[in-house]
DNA sequence: ACCAGTTGTCATGTG
DNA sequence: ACCACATGACAACTG
């Protein structure tokens, strides 16, 4: 088996590397540089772009099949798990594509006959059994463009209507919408026979938060993740906005697949703590077990959120959890006092809501906290804002009070060489000085005197 | 293996 | 005394 998968892939080699060559010498022959099938996979243009404005993506057919809808919207066919059995074959549809746009933009730089030729390689092989599904995927639509071009060499348009009309007929193909899963958000479409476990994980990064039941359990498990995988955003039994009661299928379904059986021995568990008690007279004794099984519970807890669930369905209640935590108190009591509940049920119903009253308390806290934080951080950068402010303001303030008192020295300068005295000689700036009065009034006093009284008019020689 | 962040749970305090 | 809620502390879990 593996000898087979590596003739393929030195198989898929030659021809790619034949193509390869092929282009090389056609852009020797043409003069042009044409982008090679590489970097047309990497410059990561839509082919639907590629399609003339008269043909409308939305109202083809292609759409309707998954395989086209791949092709079509391939933008990194190097994504594809090219380890995973038969995939690494699909690497070669884009180099396929880029020979239907050459056609659809420009069929002159490139000759139909030599898109046959190149096209060659991929044609269905003779020996069936070499073949894989991928590998028949490829030759389809290389059957298609060759049909094509022997029909139609002069259209390139229908050319390619053709080859999509050709990969549309699903009756026949192993792509169609029956058998294949197509998930346009990775750009993979895998058929059915061929999702494994090994397969889904490539997808669990993408896929939501179900709820599995737990009959589901019970499934094959590549049943069960193929069922999960085409339900993907489908919300199944119950609903919780928390976590309580649901399973994270990407930690826990693969989790529920592969400990399958650890899982039914911890519900066993879990349902043999609680219904021990039913066997119990003695309340002090069912207590006791309860408490023991809480411990034993916590020892042993392998997932959060859904041993209340579990605990709950072991011992049959008769509400659900969700009803359990968030029914108000009234309807609570009245709930739980109409139900005939042993004690165990009473025990566990009550902690049931404990526990998830508490839950969203401490949800509910810890947002309170994240808030209160995130509100002081705001604060402080408000007071560093109001600092830089003030600190701003400061030195404006500062400059201001520079230029002022600049201003004011050569006023000052300015007015006592304009003074004289009565034989018009100017005044000594060392034996009088300017001083300005509280009602605006400037006088020319004496140093020697000036601070003595300086408000005295009686010593003022001359008033300005 | 280690670590920081997240979350569920319990114990305890408060109104 | 009882209840609901808040919160600190701890452990399990996660990336």
């Amino acid at each position: 088996m593996r000898e087979r998968t590596r003739e393929r892939d030195l198989k898929r080699e030659r021809e790619l590397e034949r193509i390869m060559q092929r282009l090389q010498k056609l852009d020797e022959e043409t003069g042009e540089c044409l982008p090679s099938p590489s970097s047309v996979n990497s410059q990561a243009v839509p082919f639907s772009e590629m399609l003339p404005s008269t043909m409308s993506i939305q109202s083809s057919p292609v759409t309707q099949n998954p395989l086209l809808s791949a092709l079509l919207f391939s933008q990194k066919p190097q994504k594809l798990p090219s380890q995973k059995q038969g995939f690494g074959e699909l690497a070669s549809l884009p180099d396929l594509q880029y020979y239907l746009d050459v056609l659809e933009s420009d069929s002159s730089s490139l000759p139909l006959e030599d898109i046959a030729e190149i096209c060659q390689p991929n044609l269905p092989d003779p020996h069936p059994e070499n073949s894989t599904d991928a590998f028949c995927c490829v030759s389809e639509l290389t059957q298609a463009i060759s049909d094509s071009l022997t029909c139609l060499p002069s259209d390139p348009v229908e050319v390619l209507e053709t080859c999509i009309q050709t990969l549309s007929d699903s009756s026949n193909s192993m792509y169609s919408p029956s058998n294949a899963v197509y998930s346009p958000e990775s750009e993979l479409i895998l058929p059915k026979s061929q999702i494994n476990d090994s397969v889904l994980s490539e997808f669990c990064s993408e896929l939501n938060t179900y709820t599995i039941n737990a009959d589901q359990l019970n499934m094959a498990p590549a049943q069960q993740t193929l069922s999960q995988f085409e339900e993907r955003h489908v919300m199944l039994g119950f609903d919780d906005s928390a976590s309580v009661g649901s399973v994270d299928l990407e930690t826990s379904l693969y989790e529920s697949l592969s400990n399958e059986q650890s899982d039914k021995d911890e519900l066993e568990s879990i349902q043999s703590d609680y219904t021990d008690l039913l066997s119990l007279s003695a309340d002090a004794m069912m207590y006791e077990t309860v408490t023991n099984a809480q411990e034993q519970t916590q020892k042993t807890r392998v997932r959060r959120g859904c041993r209340d669930e579990q605990r709950a369905q072991a011992l049959s209640l008769p509400l659900s959890v969700h009803d359990i935590i968030h029914l108000p108190v009234e309807a609570f009591n009245e709930a739980i006092s109409t139900c005939k509940l042993n004690h165990a049920q009473h025990t566990l119903i009550r902690d049931i809501r404990r526990r998830g009253k508490n839950k969203m308390a401490a949800q509910s806290c810890r947002k309170r906290k994240m808030d209160s934080l995130f509100g002081l951080e705001d604060e402080i950068e408000d007071l560093k804002r109001k600092k830089d402010q003030c600190m701003e303001e400061k030195e404006r303030n500062a400059r201001e009070l520079c230029e002022t008192k600049e201003k004011v020295g050569k006023l000052y300068n300015e007015v006592f060489r304009l003074l004289k005295d009565e034989h018009g000689n100017s005044y000594n700036p060392r034996e009088y000085k300017l001083q300005l009065s509280t009602d605006g009034t400037v006088y020319l006093l004496p140093r020697n005197t000036a601070h003595k009284n300086k408000m005295s008019t009686g010593d003022l020689n001359v008033a300005v």
